[in-house]
DNA sequence: TCATCTCCGTACGGTACCGTATGCGCTTGC
DNA sequence: GCAAGCGCATACGGTACCGTACGGAGATGA
């Protein structure tokens, strides 16, 4: 009487891959519990990019819904289920962006270290920012919310290493610009705020080049 | 487990410090309940600290404290008067903190800037680090907050700013180099938690040098 | 038509917390 | 010693939330 599409286990074999996927045409359930699943899922992450993961309460988003608890507790085990899934929904996107971001023709490393600060430090994407700065703060008293940050962080100055000794810097010099560039975007991300005015870019652009040395 | 370091009094390194609220004699009461009133605040700085500013709870400290809510209510008017005076109390010792640690002797300047750096990014005050980043979250959807942090965030740039300016660099240049100062420093602190192998010296030396170019 | 399964509403017990009202011991001034 | 007020305890009403139990409407298949 329980767990149709609910997992016990973070079985990553299972194939959830939790969204993008959509090809769950393996699954006996068509198309609508998955779709319903996310849609907690969204309002979550949004609840926690406004309000911090402790904002994230059954009976607030079921009523923001329009619906009741009854049918939160169909889709998840308990809160603490919710949680994880946006945890892993959030660190699977975060994989798939950074793989994806950190790829370029050979010569074109720097430049592309540039795109990343710039992606991450203009206030393009205000959103993603907010939530990854909640997840940080989470990741504060959450192991669970720790591992994945620590993950994604590794990830993250793995490749950016690779560029730049794809460019020709020592193994050394790649790993500390590397650690300023996020160290950076990450701390302007925090500093700015909904700050308004976005930054000179004759600033921007020449923080950038004392990051890259490029 | 817990940090033996983060106990109270003696002489936070650029943490709380500041003490200066027993100045208050200009008050009618003596002595005793002005120290009252700060052991909230320091019980109240270190929840912020460890779980956020919605772990703090009013019967929750009192029971931590020893008390009642009895006493609680007899200092403070509500629980958002401990969080501004939380609050008020922080931002004075940062600028404190701040004006103190950014005077030197002439031709020091870039010197200065390099101690500023370690002293942030070293491991030596996490807990000064993690009230920071605590209040920084806090301030994503508190004003109050939010106001604090863009204050103290204005003089320490202003302050960093003099620094490079002194040391012969442009308004531009110092302005963007200290932003990227900051940013780092913080954003470290976000990435880094509860690590507790510190980063290898050469490569925060290396770190420093391309921030302030010194 | 009926059984079944899916998805959600209703209702309930229990906990944690906020803020107020009020009483009680204890120190002061006098 | 006695009134006044300080500092805190006790007790209470009220709200918000978690998780469970159960029922019911609607689709689905035999």
């Amino acid at each position: 009487m329980r767990d149709p599409a609910d997992d016990p286990a973070p079985a990553p074999p299972s194939g959830d891959a939790s969204d993008h996927g959509a090809d769950a045409s393996c699954d006996a359930t068509p198309a609508r519990p998955q779709t319903d699943r996310e849609t907690w899922l969204r309002a979550a992450t949004q609840t926690i990019a406004d309000s911090g993961v402790d904002g994230v309460k059954v009976e607030t988003l079921a009523r923001q819904l329009g619906v009741t608890k009854g049918s939160f507790y169909w889709h998840f085990k308990d809160r603490r289920a919710l949680l994880d899934a946006v945890l892993e929904h959030w660190r699977q996107g975060r994989v798939d962006d950074i793989v994806q971001r950190t790829q370029c023709a050979p010569g074109d490393e720097i430049a592309q270290l540039h795109h990343v600060i710039d992606t991450y430090s203009l206030a393009r994407n205000r959103r993603g920012m907010r939530i990854e700065l909640a997840i940080r703060d989470w990741a504060r008293h959450d192991a669970a919310a720790r591992a994945v940050i620590d993950a994604v962080d590794t990830l993250r100055l793995e490749c950016a290493s690779a560029l730049f000794l794809a460019a020709g810097r020592s193994a050394d010099e790649a790993a500390s610009r590397s650690l300023l560039l996020y160290a950076y975007v990450f701390g302007l991300g925090m500093m700015d705020g909904d700050r308004e005015a976005p930054r000179p870019a004759a600033s921007r652009a020449y923080i950038s080049s004392l990051i890259t040395g490029g």
